[in-house]
DNA sequence: CTGGTAAAGCTTGAATAAACCTTTAAAAAT
DNA sequence: ATTTTTAAAGGTTTATTCAAGCTTTACCAG
């Protein structure tokens, strides 16, 4: 497991970097927001923990400029307590997890263990299944030839059932990976959605569906004739 | 598997329950403290999500109250950043595990997985009898190749009886597992989704039944010819 | 040891409720 | 101005509940 710090208080940094160490994590340290990011871009990583306020480049800006490189690494996000209401933003971002300063050792290791198991398999950067493929540049969902193009939710949409193609999802879990976890959305929200990608499903004759199971959500499958 | 949620932050405490009932718990849901307190002592549950500052009796001294009665019901902890000092205080008292608020969905299904299964009485993930088991994620009854999707009610009834399996289940139990204690569920209810199951364990030709002891409830037994 | 009777359990079909689907239109964002 | 997102409405399907009639079991009286 390869773990990168971004955290410019020098002290902490080291004792995190050093704790971390102990406990068979690789770490690599940075003190400030650019180096930070320029690690990002070059080394794949399983975890970043990442201070907000740091110099040079904020740690929104790093979140944000990952999710526009569609960099899924799972990060932490360390924060001091006045800077609470910042959290929901963190976390909209697409952060996993955040903690506030001051904090216990043993959390931190906690937190840290959640955050990288959530994702312990590498996503695919062109998710696809059966003939399917979605690139995520072009924001399209493609197919032999024929190919459309997405809306951002039905693009997120897509992603998170291409991600899990071998599971059932939940709406609640769509909801919170497209919209975030505070969100209202409705329901049916969802639903259009899941219509709205069915008919393009259609028509580019893909050769997948998306099916739903009562109760307990939606999932691909590959049709057979 | 029954959650009791204590919490007091209405909006919060009804999402929680709407998770965990389309995760295939059977849920009890109360506001305050003193209501909680009421629920514990009447009621017997797999696991309970517990708020610390709540209205009327506070979460440690619910706590305090469980342990002192003997209840050691597993208890996740919720609390609000601010109160983190207190978590070692909530440790102490006998909490099983806790999460600051706010925290994601999939964390919260997570530690409510790890907090009920800590509970010794060792529920498997996806129980099983005879040649026949029960797939908690796809809510499904397998058995050597064949194999029938559920409902919910005839899913959470089959995991109460397979998680018996060596006794015999009242309805009235029944029902308190998988409605709620203070349900008005008629007990024909039952026997319709028990006649459900039962003609479902014959169409995957299961190699248990599911019988009846008049007047002491239901049980499973494995069919040996 | 019958046979009657009441309670418990079984089964089925119909009614109700909940989940899901689709279309359309309005609102927001770009 | 166009595309994307949200909201609303009505329709379809499936799960759940209700109701009724039937079968089995237990028990008591004759």
């Amino acid at each position: 497991m390869k773990i990168l710090v971004i955290e410019d208080e020098i002290m902490l940094a080291d004792t995190l970097a050093e704790i971390l160490k102990q406990n068979n994590y690789s770490v690599d340290l940075c003190y400030n927001g650019e180096k930070g990011w320029e690690f990002i871009q070059t080394e794949v990583y399983d975890g970043i923990v990442l201070d907000i306020m740091i110099p040079k480049m904020s740690g929104y800006e790093i979140l944000k400029a990952m999710r526009e490189a569609n960099i899924n690494t799972p990060v932490l996000i360390l924060t001091a307590r006045s800077e609470m209401e910042d959290i929901v933003t963190g976390l909209d971002c697409g952060a996993d997890d955040y903690m506030t300063k001051p904090f216990a050792i043993t959390e931190f290791l906690a937190r840290v263990r959640a955050v990288t198991r959530r994702k312990e398999y590498i996503l695919p950067e062109n998710p696809s299944m059966g003939n399917v493929f979605l690139l995520q540049q072009q924001c399209t969902l493609s197919c032999k030839g024929n190919s459309i193009s997405l809306g951002k939710k039905e693009y997120q949409i897509m992603e998170v059932l291409l991600n899990n193609c071998s599971q059932k999802v939940p709406k609640e879990q769509l909801i919170e990976k497209v919209w975030g976890f505070d969100s209202d959305c409705e329901y049916n929200n969802i639903e259009v959605y899941i219509s709205f990608l069915r008919k393009k499903l259609k028509a580019i004759e893909a050769d997948i569906t998306i099916n739903n199971t009562r109760g307990l959500g939606y999932y691909l499958e590959v049709l057979n004739d």
